[in-house]
DNA sequence: TCAGACATGTAAGTCGTTACATGATTCA
DNA sequence: TGAATCATGTAACGACTTACATGTCTGA
């Protein structure tokens, strides 16, 4: 792939849990050239910018394995929202209130968004066939069947990320609500 | 607060969800001061190292005020494991359905440490007497009853914080059985 | 007496964003 | 013709971590 075709996977399949910036994307992939874990071949064009395409070497998927294995580390997972609520919930009860509820609201039009997105991409978990406007990302397999199961784990993989959007927000709207009584509740400071 | 004292709260007090080192700390001080948001003053000591000790101003009031009516903008929330599995889920099976299993122990573990710490804190929302162990942490204000107030205000900040880890914690584990399941259920790649 | 807590700070480096610079192609 | 998309890249900056440097006091 391009510099440019990560970031177009990365903004439209990994929205909901990774981002990422042309000022990084470019940089990172000369590092991993120099350390030989990628390399770039440039793409003969009839016409436009030439693409230059990078690939993965054998020293890079080893890399990357390990990776894979490594545990994910989540003892620290910064939260502002957390943070504000601290600080400004000694002295600002009102304040804080609002802020809560803002914050609700924008987690309850995420959900709906999201729920619509799970939707979207179910049936291509039994189908192997991808909605229209993913279909772009499908893959480039052997036979049509072979394509149809590289389609149908994907799909999986997507929902499960979805899945864990939606119950992230859930466990949000159920603090709100918590935090909101709570706060309604106490005597003001 | 001195910068020590900052990073003793943050590191008791805001660990379920922020944290601080000294390289940042004491540069950010002297940049508050620079710009006329804190103050500092050298606290007289009968031995030991001096300490400096620094203060909010009026103006960086003003601007604390402002960042915490900010609304909180979580539409990116970064997450390794998602990540992991979105690249490993298409090639590794088996070695996803070893990573999610090692999250979930990790994850249930903590469940326990947060719930054991929602019981130490509760009785203070009642009594506003602090459990021995956090009593430092408790205000100096002028009468008994204003610092048994402020100690009930604290302490439903500061359970609403581990409730708000509860929540994602189970959000979490909800996730990995879903996903278990799922990865287990369908036909291998 | 020596480990551990108290206490402050700098330097180097990583990670990541934003703004800028450049220029071709396509389509309304 | 001009906006949008394709496409690559750099520079400056901000946030943060780690390692290092330094020194005192307290209590087992």
């Amino acid at each position: 792939m391009s510099g440019y075709d990560i970031k177009q996977l990365v903004d439209i399949s990994l929205s909901y849990f990774w981002n990422i910036s042309y000022g990084q994307i470019y940089p990172i992939l000369k590092k991993l050239e120099s350390e030989g874990l990628a390399r770039s071949t440039p793409e003969r064009t009839q016409g436009g910018r030439p693409r230059n395409l990078f690939s993965i070497t054998r020293k890079g998927k080893m890399a990357l394995d390990e990776w894979l294995q490594e545990p994910v580390d989540l003892s620290i997972q910064r939260d502002e929202m957390q943070l504000k609520l601290f600080i400004g919930g000694h002295t600002d009860r009102p304040r804080m209130v609002a802020l809560i509820q803002d914050f609700q609201v924008q987690q309850e039009s995420r959900l709906r968004t999201l729920e619509a997105e799970l939707e979207e991409i179910l049936p291509s978990i039994r189908t192997g066939i991808l909605p229209e406007d993913l279909e772009w990302l499908g893959p480039i397999g052997p036979t049509a069947e072979r394509r149809r199961q590289i389609v149908k784990d994907q799909a999986l993989v997507f929902k499960l990320s979805i899945r864990q959007g939606i119950l992230k927000v859930e466990a949000r709207l159920a603090w709100c609500k918590e935090a909101l009584e709570a706060l309604n509740q106490e005597v003001p400071c």
